[in-house]
DNA sequence: ATTATATGTGAATAATTGTTCAAATGTCAA
DNA sequence: TTGACATTTGAACAATTATTCACATATAAT
């Protein structure tokens, strides 16, 4: 059944999407992308930059890291969280452009 | 006070970009605005291509007016909805390869 | 005018989710 | 070992939101 092979596929990629968006909906997980921009950060710096708790933004990074967004390099005390894509970069400057555009 | 100032614009992006993400991060909307990609739709072919009831569709395209992603044009009984901007394609097309290559 | 069809709207409900708080884990230094 | 610091985790709470339902509006046809 070719029909339902595409229902499923499209069913997939629609909620595969919406989840990619749903993870950039949100201030402060964009916040932490935009700070990791410029080079990995450790979850205490993140927390002064953006004046959240560091509890906030440890749960906010295991989203990101969960959707693959982040990576982690553990160093003593530390942990390092650095941009996991180069798309990522590109998808923000391209909405970034949309967005000013208005 | 240029700290303050760019704090003011930091901001606005921020929640700016965060509402834009908002929008596309919901399924309904996202599977709306996919069909739109063909072409004009009215409210009942998108209410029986996405097999939902025309009172759910019509609110998601409120949100997707409010958020300037699609426009109306009023036809008799009908309102026909179309993509209001050509970013938003290259957008979902740029994302989708960022989904895909995982 | 009256019916049927298409769309819009507002309130209510159910589900999702971001932050906080308290506590746990892990690492280093003394 | 003890104490301090960095990060993680789970439960609870508050807030947001997508859909449904009932109803309103608008247009066309008879």
């Amino acid at each position: 059944m070719k029909e339902t092979k595409k229902e499923i596929s499209d069913y997939n990629l629609i909620t595969d999407l919406s989840d990619f968006f749903k993870i950039l909906g949100d201030s402060t997980r964009l916040q932490i992308l935009m700070s990791l921009q410029n080079g990995e950060l450790c979850v205490s710096s993140l927390s002064n930059k953006l004046n959240m708790t560091p509890s906030a933004i440890s749960h906010q990074l295991k989203s990101l890291r969960t959707a693959k967004l982040v990576k982690v390099r553990k160093k003593g005390k530390n942990a390092y969280y650095a941009l996991n894509d180069d798309h990522i970069e590109k998808i923000l400057n391209l909405s970034f452009e949309h967005i000013n555009e208005k």
